[in-house]
DNA sequence: CTGAAAGCGCTTACAG
DNA sequence: CTGAAAGCGCTTACAG
């Protein structure tokens, strides 16, 4: 910590923010018409709902009705009121409204990592719909360590979130005190949990681990490998779900190569490669991600194996090459959009203390059958 | 709006949040030990800075230089303090602060996409360095619209951002006067402006384009295509460059698809088959993303075209797969963490009133030579 | 180095 | 339907 940040950094006084002309006027609808040079007491100089008030000839409790419940003040004061906020740019003060209300309209939203695609899309879901009822996210990568996770938890808390949206159905205890003490509901994604009143939205991972198995065993398949890298609760449930449908099958289900580290594309190669290693009479790879599947699609194309006669190879996920590449991948395709969507549907009904008809929502999965098997 | 939320919804007391044992000691460290059962008056029932005040024997000032400047306290004040900070599980309230300081410790990002990888990157870059500092984030999608990032930019105003950082150079008017009238400082990345005192962190586009060019021509090609979706500033100012190289070497720069929709592989090979109509004879093609080359190294491989004797694939970013694929894409690397990590020093510098040494930082690029040329 | 007072800009909880 | 008062939990700006 260096000296205490001045309200104007020199630094920014010297470097103009953009380089532009001086005030244009088209746009001062959008901006405070008054602003001051200089601040008046502690006032931060933005307009204020007092400012309104006074413009608009009410109380500031009439402003505050008129912005948050219309419906609850007389036409003729409301359309004044809408006047003034228009003219003067009056934005709500976010802080002061939390602190009077105790509520944020903040939302914390803990995923474990952004660089896998399959989170982007949920977060897309969340966001569109939690995004329209005026909420606001923190959103975290917990890099699928529960310690983590409840790190962010306990950080964001300074923001007296309203409620979170959190990955998987393993938090640690400490996660779930904090949120339960401070009562904070939250819903959880990805996964289903066994107690139905629990909020959670996904699918089965282990049918999904299973519906491969099947999927390989009915094309014919006899000696296929499991590849999994990102050891997290949900790959290793796909893991036994794959596992029970060899064994039914007869099948061997031992041929797995488990790393605890990012999936890629690469690693996909170099897994593979340990595989054929292992045992070279290997004919299909279950891998936990496309992109572990695409590495093992270049593989076999530097090595001239033939895809899907000679090695089938099945993904996780649908991402964006698995439909393109030559072959296209066969994979699962997970309801990625739809969990964050449904997920947050579930938290705003919560938050606005509606009915839950359906507390553990199973979205499902599909097995899309491409050229690779 | 139907009904104003209940502080306790009945739906979240119906539904527990996490199925599991009641109160397990071990965790009382991170968690409030005071959990009134009812709030007092309109209390939030967490602890405050008065409470550990009382505790300590301090004033709630003396807590507050504590926790923000520990130096300005005398030693054993402090762990007095820290013991009860710990004990009672104190967590500041944001919001309070806020309100009182004029200081949020948020940050406002916005990105064009999310769905791009490229500035997933980034936003890693900002966390890595902004997080540390204690900083917290708004993270906007503006979807390649200076409209929608205007938009975005006045609804997080309501959480009075402590500064912002954008993407591109490209602002609405109305941006600049809503940034500047309220006395927030931006950094803009992915470009660099021509005024040197702009606080910019990018490289330029156009020498990248142009150093395509020169590749290509160097390589023997002589009617190369330029090949762009997601039509923003910064790719057309790649094919300002791409077009320069061309017509210097005699060349025909004309060879060019361009269609304002985002990129994908699928489109890569759609928009490839378009030009294969177009000029048949066309020997390489320059896309403006790796996920367009991507998907014409699919397409050639569907037609059997030779990659690269036949036809150059160069794309842009080096993202995952153009370092794997076979062959491997030749391809611009764009320093996309380094981006925001510098861009984010760069706004903490500005809040600490720091002075800026250099407001416009040249990151520059590298060609990656690869296989595909 | 420490503290008492006032204030940040809202909303709650009452009154009318 | 509207408003005056009080309070949310911090920090600023003074004093000592």
């Amino acid at each position: 910590m260096a000296k205490p940040a001045t309200r104007m950094p020199r630094a920014f006084e010297k470097n103009t923010l953009l380089n532009t002309p001086q005030t244009p006027k088209q746009d001062q609808a959008v901006v405070a018409t008054k602003i001051p040079p200089a601040r008046r007491g502690r006032a931060t100089g933005r307009v204020t709902i007092t400012d309104v008030a006074k413009a608009a000839n009410v109380s500031p409790m009439t402003v505050s009705r008129s912005l948050k419940s219309p419906e609850s003040v007389q036409q003729n004061l409301r359309d004044r009121i809408t006047a003034v906020v228009q003219k003067l740019g009056y934005v709500p003060n976010q802080a002061a409204s939390t602190l009077a209300s105790s509520k944020s309209q903040v939302i914390g939203v803990i995923v474990p990592s952004l660089t896998n695609a399959v989170f982007i899309d949920t977060l897309s879901g969340i966001r569109d719909c939690l995004g329209a009822a005026g909420y606001q996210f923190l959103i975290g990568e917990s890099g699928y360590s529960p310690a983590k996770e409840r790190e962010l938890i306990a950080t964001y808390m300074a923001h007296a979130p309203d409620g979170f949206l959190l990955t998987g159905i393993e938090q640690q205890e400490a996660s779930r005190v904090l949120l339960a003490s401070n009562h904070i509901p939250a819903v959880r994604m990805y996964d289903l949990s066994k107690n139905v009143n629990d909020l959670t939205v996904g699918f089965s991972q282990k049918k999904a681990g299973y519906s491969v198995a099947r999927h390989l065993i009915e094309r014919g398949y006899r000696r296929p490998a499991f590849m999994a890298a990102q050891l997290d609760p949900r790959t290793m449930k796909r893991r036994e779900g794959f596992r029970k449908g060899l064994k039914e099958a007869g099948l061997n289900p031992n041929l797995e190569i488990l790393l605890p580290v990012p999936t890629t594309i690469e690693l996909g190669a170099q897994l593979f490669t340990k595989i054929l290693e292992q045992r070279p009479d290997c004919d299909a790879v279950f891998c936990c991600n496309d992109d572990l599947a695409l590495g093992v699609l270049f593989e076999c194309q530097r090595r001239g194996i033939q895809v899907p006669t000679q090695m089938a190879i099945i993904g996780f996920n649908d991402l964006p090459w698995a439909a393109q590449s030559i072959p296209a991948i066969t994979t699962i395709i997970t309801p990625r959009y739809d969990i964050g969507y449904v997920a947050a549907e579930l938290l705003l009904k919560t938050l606005k203390g509606k009915p839950i008809d359906k507390a553990r929502v199973d979205l499902g999965f599909e097995l899309a059958i491409r050229g690779s098997t």
